[in-house]
DNA sequence: AGCAAATATGCAACTAAGTTGCAAATAATT
DNA sequence: AATTATTTGCAACTTAGTTGCATATTTGCT
């Protein structure tokens, strides 16, 4: 889809990083999935083409420090990250994992209110929730 | 203080598990922190005799099991982990980053609601929430 | 206390996510 | 097209956490 590549395109024009196939081509990646992925998903959903899993590594945290992507989570020693588009400055849509079958889920239409710091010098700029149960296809 | 080690090994008996000298040196440890910690922390905790890495994990794994300890965050690849007498059944109190200097810290004094399952099927059991800003002693 | 069964521990070898340095390739600028 | 700024691939490395198995400790029972 070329409306994936000039949105993609876009947001890295913004951020003001260089235009790179490999950039364009997982931020697309993520754009499609609209949920976390891990350092190996994404190379997987970038194709057959080599995408080093250095090279990998190496661009989501560019991306997360212009603030385009957030580490969502970390599941078994593997950490997962998502774009920032649907995120609030002070925090994202909280994610959920399943007790029973280990999937993770976004839930967009959950959001707590913000925590109110206490008196005690601490300067809260985001919030991150988790939250485990049981999923729909665990009952 | 004999007063931890009883401590210590009353878990341990109510939690049904063998009272070796290495499980409650690790509750002990664990007590007298009062705060999250990883393998590392703990092993260098326990002092000079010899615990090795493996029988901390599976301890840390069994006292996981049975509830008496949380995974309270994870910090550069590194799990920590707490007792979890402090927390209710359904969410333990934040843990707060510091963006700064790195360091984290339990912010017993804040509370929020429980999050509430949005019709979607999820059945929420458990709420963590993670906060990041400035420490007291970063301004 | 002494014994047997159940369970925990130590060791060595392994797994896998993520990192580092550097040379070659690509993107932006002129 | 040439120059410069930045990114990418490769190979080698780091390190949290795991696994299998032999040995040691705990427990319950006599
Ligand atoms: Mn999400
Ligand atoms: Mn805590
Ligand atoms: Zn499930
Ligand atoms: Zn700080």
């Amino acid at each position: 889809m070329a409306d994936l590549d000039i949105k993609a395109a876009e947001m890295l024009k913004v951020a003001n990083l260089y235009r790179t196939k490999h950039r364009v081509t997982i931020v697309k990646v993520l754009l499609k999935a609209g949920r976390p992925l891990s350092q190996e998903q994404i190379a997987h959903r970038c194709g057959k083409k080599h995408f080093d899993k250095v090279t990998i590594y190496r661009i989501i945290e560019t991306l997360v420090k212009v603030g385009l992507v957030h580490k969502a989570y970390v599941d078994k020693r593997a950490s997962h990250f998502e774009l920032a588009h649907h995120c609030t400055d002070r925090q994202c849509h909280p994610h959920f994992t399943c007790t029973s079958c280990g999937s993770t889920h976004c839930l967009m239409e959950i959001s707590l209110p913000m925590a109110e710091s206490p008196h005690k010098g601490f300067i809260i700029k985001r919030q991150k929730v988790h939250l485990e149960g049981l999923c729909p296809d665990c009952v």
